[in-house]
DNA sequence: AATGAATGAGTATTCATTCAT
DNA sequence: GATGAATGAATACTCATTCAT
């Protein structure tokens, strides 16, 4: 499973120089739009989207201003392109890797946030979706688009896999009217990380700064009280929690 | 209690068109600082703190641009005069609430949460958190302030809480170590509602936006369970999560 | 003569407290225009035409912007009227003083210079001159009124000085061609002076400013050199520079 | 040498009109900076730094704005280029002429300044140090960049002129105590003459103008008195004078 | 007369976007 | 295609001046 994604990640870095070595010009003509996007990305997360200046973009990539905007209409348009480009759906796979788990669903919950956090939460990436809160405002139909292509999916997979719990018999019943609830309480730790790092994260003190690895188990285990089915005696408040 | 806070608050609207009606030109003087403050809110939290335009804020407000210089020497201190009307200056009575509460701490916590939603979070000065949240790198200076006039507040607040229910033996033993993360299992939830309200829950489709009241109470409710102390038998499991 | 002087020059001070004793506010309000000229003349001279605020003119006279506004119909005529209230004519009063010179003029010469010095150069009243200067091009007829009000009588002054000492054989006959040029060679130091100590004589490092007395002192001895009739054998070349 | 400081001037003017025909673009971007400068002079000396508005200075060099940007980081940098381009940067050509000077030092001062007025005083440059003075103590980080980037030098050249003289017994000592003075003595009917120029001269009664070349020879004249050694006898009052 | 709250014109600088080469 | 020189709209802040009180 690892193999898949790793494989699957590695395709994001655009085809690359390997293949059949055509004209150089030629090449670096059609990594154009690619070296454009990743420079982009790299400064939309590092200063927000105001901040970053499309010629800064233009000069990490190697190329002119101009060349720019033969590439993209404005710079809105190059924001959304590197929204759009960095959310390309890896739920196809991770939905795989979740249709393998042979293990106890408790597990799979935990194997989940700590792999998010390797392979999105501490990575660039995270900073989109941070991007994302700070500038849905500002790009209401980009908001949308994410919406749609990243937060449904990502409702969706954890649903499956509280799902999962409950039909196998490990976690309690959730009632149709509180999964939405229950789904975000699994995403909003890793939503409200992301926030984190980025903003307050930047400039908190090191007695106050938040340990996303430790954060995270502790979150889950938090949960997983709330979600995991009594296999003895237990409290009422704990029965009472256990609705939700 | 309640009464207390609710004239407290009220009292935020200046007194107003009752007394002696002195002049004009001075019942205005005395009222710009809160028009003016009233529109900086809106219209940072609308916009953004960099894409505010003051003239819009004084605009809104009813006068010209150079007046809002009159009370405020610039943009900067204009927005923390926002921050400290709205959020820092309220610590000092949230405090003293806490301060008077004679029932037992989950109690404390859960009515905390809602009337923070009631106070705040559902208020127009969400917007703030969610703004800093967003241009927190882009402002350092008024990350910084943000930081130490609201969020070190706000933890020490959450804290206090924490502190009384493992005092008076209501919740587990919370390990030194551990408790920055507990005071921010506690925060999370509504900086995460916060920044969500304010970004992908104005475009969320109805049947997946979230219902803040239920949510919290479902954070409170799965909080609770990780902190309270045992009254009886408890799972492993349930044991393990606690000492978070 | 010191006392002619000084009773003039005390007079530049508005009557004052002494007199009559009416109302305190109608004292006041007769004083008002005065006091603000000296402030405007301490400001203008501290800090220039452009960078004086007439605030701050206000403040220093201790009474409000509008009535500032209330004695001068704008700056431009506060700046005109301190120019005027400060030149106001002590030219009769130094005429007097030379009228009754009875020493030779080499000495009238040095005694003028040192005066000068005393009762101008060191003053705040030499920033006047230094202003006028730097603004002249701002003010055209500003710079015309001085030219007729200070300038001249101050050519004419020196002049007579210079003529004194032709006609008592003491300096060498100046052809009237001449005249004109070794008025001002008497007058430049001077001007000079005062242009040096209110510009980069303000920042230049210690061994590098000019000390004023010294200076004159200097100038006074290289311009008799020039002027007084040979006594003695002279050398060709001093004989060239006497014609001057 | 006259040769050598005319075609080094003529240099100021770039290349130009002459070889292979670049592009017009390239040729343009060349001319910019010198075009730039040329407006930013004449406004300068015009207007003064303050009054002077950088979108003037564009305008007048037929640019918008933010080309004048490109060239210069701010207001500040383009005056110093002025002043670099027009007087700082001539020193080491002056420098130059003063050290393959083979004739006696009396006659290379007068040279000095009558080379000084036919390529600065007389010229627009001139207003630049006018400005300056009247400048200095609003904008003393420009005052300090003019006192070390000209003033010093100036007054260095002046130094090496005198110290010439009187290394070759042309010259009476100076003490090192005097030659401060000494070298101001040379400098002030310099500085006073831009100073007139640019204030009461322009709108001084023709019968009261200053002529400068005349005024020069006198001052030089009269220099030269004090400073030359003496030949046979001399009288008292002279020998005083040139100790100055 | 005196006040001081209110006004709004004026300006350096940035940066997305264009277009001649 | 690619360049980079040129553009000009956009914005915080100051301060002389006005005028209701």
């Amino acid at each position: 499973m690892a193999a898949t994604l790793v494989s699957a990640l590695s395709s994001r870095r655009k085809g690359g120089e390997d293949t059949s070595t055509p004209a150089k010009r030629a090449r670096r003509k059609e990594a154009r739009p690619g070296e454009l996007l990743a420079a982009a990305l790299t400064l939309f997360v590092e200063k927000g989207y105001a901040a970053t200046r499309v010629e800064e973009v233009a000069q990490l990539a190697g190329v002119s201003k101009g060349t720019l905007f033969l590439y993209f209409a404005n710079k809105e348009e190059l924001f959304k392109a590197v929204v759009r480009e960095n959310l390309a759906g890896h739920f196809p796979e991770w939905n795989a890797e979740f249709d393998v788990w042979s293990g106890n669903t408790s597990e799979l919950l935990q194997y989940a946030l700590r792999e998010w956090w390797e392979r999105v939460g501490s990575t660039p990436v995270a900073g989109i979706t941070k991007l994302m809160m700070s500038e849905a405002a500002n790009f209401p139909e980009l908001a949308s688009f994410y919406e749609s292509e990243v937060m449904a999916p990502g409702r969706s997979l954890v649903q499956r896999i509280l799902q999962r719990g409950v039909d196998r018999g490990e976690f309690r019943l959730i009632a149709p009217a509180d999964m939405r609830h229950a789904v975000y309480a699994v995403l909003a730790p890793m939503l409200f990380l992301m926030s984190w790092k980025h903003s307050f994260g930047a400039c908190a003190a090191p007695t106050e700064a938040i340990d996303p690895v430790r954060y995270l188990e502790q979150q889950a285990r938090i949960l997983l009280h709330g979600l995991c089915a009594p296999t003895a005696t237990t409290s009422p408040a704990m029965r009472a929690a256990s609705t939700a």
